[in-house]
DNA sequence: CTGTTAGCGCCTTCAC
DNA sequence: GTGAAGGCGCTAACAG
């Protein structure tokens, strides 16, 4: 049993009522009292019960962070683990605790999103990875708990967002690639379930009919965001479109299965077929050759969903959209 | 405010007794006012307080997940996740939360590690990526909180440990390479603040001599488990050794490294030189050539550490060491 | 400045 | 079978 505030008053000959206002800062306690109640509190090694204060504070200072899919042998996270990163360092910083929450275990699908916040009484929640076609959706931006989710554009009483912006980030991979003299630039895409795709899909396109080249829908294909998807995609494209010079693909991991089908097919990159993807993770340093990409700053991405939640938490800022702009790492691919 | 079990009592016409009774499954409750409670709380869509529930029951059933050096572009992490999954997967089955904790976050480095566990009356931890030197092992293991360690051998009243057999594995590795015709290989190792790094060197050299070929220290660089390690440590061996004709490598991460070299030193593999690593994360599979490597079976790792540490918890289990099994995955290295 | 009183929502003896 | 009372550890009026 860890000592309680009870064990600090009475070793401080004092009330807990005292005990709590000296640590809390309180102004209204005697200089000479704090001091010994401080001194006291440190001797017997006094933790408050982050419990208890939940309980009478109605509110636990622990955010949910819900991950649609979390699931074994899912190579897709690596795009997720630096969101991570930079949510739990914010909220760390802001003084919030974070736990894990993942739809795909059965337990947790047994009762709904809500319920599951509720009983631990979540202060908000943090969701990545909802497709738009997930019921989960609704559930999250309607629901009266604060929430941010990374990734889908909508805004509600107590729903932000956070994403990168796509359409931008195409625009730069594909005027790179014109830049380099490219004039037939095919495109695999993921998954119409993400906001994501829609937005650097025309991003893309725009890219092009801005310089003039026309958008061709024959030169795109709808992927799913896999690597097993971006060489199919690939190979696909390039069979059917023989004069294809250079390829965008939405996502990294499909760019490296695009590298795959390159390199078994003899095609030299960059100099027969450019390449160029999408995220930026740390994969894209590593293979070879290295990946021409468009990096989102997802540390930031989490930083700034923790630093939004906890605005919204606290009443100090209304929901709202963030976007962070992509940049453009040119490796060898291109 | 949630709807309370006050609220479910009132409109049921009973006490607040008799619907956590009812709710809890005991068995003195009458079978009509059962039902009736039940079905109340169902329309209310009662939840109940897990705040309230872990004050008065002094558990939380939530468990930390401590990871040492958590931070912003370290790939180490990709071997980290899969053991998240495992973890949080069986723990929500055991209807246990799990809540990360970064000890290089500022805010959490000020106070200790225990203090931080008391605070939030975490019921268990699990430990990660601790090094040998680490303070907060003693901190750990000596600590009354229940915990289990991945990949340190340390048993203490409080403290059991998952690992994989670390020698069993090299020894996988190294007579693979015997077995392929290699007389000299190269080993290249982790620093040596991991335990595992020494139980691999003993399997090197335990495979080594069991067939004949004698041990030579020459041939072991000590590297660090990073993608630039493994490639310097390639680097000096083969420039050191023109001789050897394979080399193994303690992580996946720094047998990519030494791929880098190998290609640019214009090094056919596994033709001149054989590769192979341990680890077998996902990496492994979509580099090229694909890398032969010793699996560790990662989420069991996690599983299992989240079912001895409830065990233990719960006073079913006593503190142990678990030692998974690894095996060898072949692929194109070798 | 300090102590007393009331809960926060729930579980658990102990009576009836 | 059911209810009343007490308490988990802490904060927040309300008095003095």
């Amino acid at each position: 049993m860890p000592v309680t505030i009870r064990d600090v008053a009475r070793a401080a000959g004092v009330s807990i009522t005292t005990v709590s206002r000296a640590l809390n800062g309180h102004k209204d306690v005697g200089e000479k009292t704090r001091q010994r109640i401080l001194r006291i509190a440190e001797e017997l090694n006094y933790r408050p019960s982050a419990v208890a204060r939940s309980l009478v504070t109605q509110k636990t200072r622990t955010i949910g962070f819900l991950v649609s899919d979390l699931s074994k042998g899912r190579i897709w996270h690596y795009f997720m683990l630096q969101i991570l990163y930079g949510i739990q360092d914010r909220l760390a910083e802001l003084g919030y605790d974070l736990i894990l929450v993942n739809t795909t275990t059965t337990r947790q699908r047994e009762i709904s999103y809500l319920d599951f916040c509720t009983e631990r009484r979540l202060d908000g929640v943090i969701v990545i990875n909802l497709r738009l076609d997930d019921p989960y959706l609704h559930e999250v931006v309607e629901s009266p708990l604060p929430s941010v989710v990374i990734d889908i554009p909508l805004v509600s009483a107590t729903c932000g967002y956070v994403t990168s912006d796509n359409v931008y980030g195409a625009k730069l991979a594909v005027r790179h690639l014109i830049g380099k003299g490219h004039r037939t630039i095919g495109f695999v895409n993921g998954h119409s379930q993400a906001a994501v795709s829609h937005d650097r899909l025309r991003g893309y396109r725009e890219a092009l009919e801005s310089h003039g080249i026309p958008f061709r829908p024959e030169l795109v294909y709808e992927a799913d965001y896999t690597v097993e998807g971006g060489r199919k995609g690939c190979e696909l494209l390039r069979t059917a479109h023989p004069e294809m010079t250079a390829v965008f693909f939405a996502s990294d991991l499909m760019a490296i299965g695009g590298l795959h089908h390159l390199r078994e097919a003899g095609v030299k990159v960059p100099e027969e077929c450019a390449v160029v993807g999408f995220d930026d993770i740390e994969l894209a340093e590593i293979v070879s050759p290295q990946l021409t990409t468009i990096r989102q700053k997802r540390y930031e991405m989490g930083a700034t969903a923790a630093e939004m939640l906890v605005g919204m938490m606290e009443g100090k800022t209304m929901p709202e959209g963030r976007t962070l702009l992509p940049e453009l790492v040119v490796r060898q691919t291109s």
